[in-house]
DNA sequence: ATATAATACATTAACATTAAACTATTTAAC
DNA sequence: GTTAAATAGTTTAATGTTAATGTATTATAT
């Protein structure tokens, strides 16, 4: 099991859980995400189809923020998409550098018909969790997640 | 923070941990990933080059099983190392169907100079938690990446 | 021995992904 | 008000990724 580089016992910490935590987040994402492929999304696809049904209409920047990949990803993520006829672009009148993304009827039927086998797939992997222990993975994984980039004067930059 | 959706909190807490652990995944290894992207290897190419230095040499099969990824890709990856000289195919004579991927001198001095500040990286990254702590999500996330899939009879069909 | 299976790797098509260069539009500077 | 800078989105080139199909080689069945 674990690394094979031979270091100092922080070091192997550090690096037992690294390996452990890709692992498991490959493994179960692995998993997850054949409820969507199935039904012919990627997994591009189904982040930006979810963030639009929960969060409504939103411009390409925000949706390349929220799924953390370039803009140019996104151009080409939405093209699939409209090309499907899921998702339809409109331009803002008040600003025309923007497009608003928006589900078309399909796009909702088809992402709302998804979503609640997405939640039980996601749940039955946690399941190997006590609810106790998937809160600490949470706390754990959030302070992880934060990094520790320290602003000027040695104040959090992140929220 | 956490999920928009509504649902019981068996399915939030499960929602809440999966976001925070996808997160802290993506979060730290954009980060860790800098050094060898600065040296012109993509993540791909640094993991062949890590399993070869630390394995010794490998038949294609092996390393798309290490690195979980298909034997298709792992072509292209091997092709793109063994145009900058990095690793050699050597075809094995008793069976001829497989190449020995094996790092060349030049491979070996850029992964053996790059791995220690890797290393380095990571530590970094963990030291937001106690060793404790890294202990701790170690083991779930070892559990986590089992899943629970089982064979015939109910039993462990992971190791 | 020959036909069939299985295995290792390669190829293709489709989509993902980024960085960098580009276009169109709006804002800010002067 | 005209120029410069900033912003949203697109395009391109390079690599990654998979699934599916193809090729070469070896093992198995009869």
């Amino acid at each position: 099991m674990g690394t094979k580089y031979k270091g100092n016992k922080g070091e192997i910490n550090a690096l037992n859980a690294f390996i452990n935590i890709n692992r498991a987040v490959n493994s179960i994402g692995t998993r997850i995400s054949k409820n969507f492929q199935q039904k012919g999304l990627t997994e591009s696809q189904f982040g930006v189809l979810e963030a639009l049904l929960h969060l409504g209409p939103l411009y390409q920047k925000k949706i390349a923020e929220k799924l953390l990949v370039s803009s140019g990803n996104i151009t080409m993520v939405i093209d699939n998409l409209e090309k499907r006829e899921l998702v339809k672009r409109l331009r803002y009148q008040k600003d025309r550098r923007y497009f608003n993304i928006e589900l078309t009827n399909k796009g909702k039927n088809l992402i709302k018909s998804i979503f609640p086998e997405h939640v039980k797939a996601i749940v039955r992997e946690f399941e190997t969790l006590t609810q106790e222990e998937q809160k600490v993975l949470r706390n754990l994984t959030r302070k992880l997640g934060k990094g520790k980039d320290l602003g000027i004067n040695g104040v959090e930059k992140n929220d």
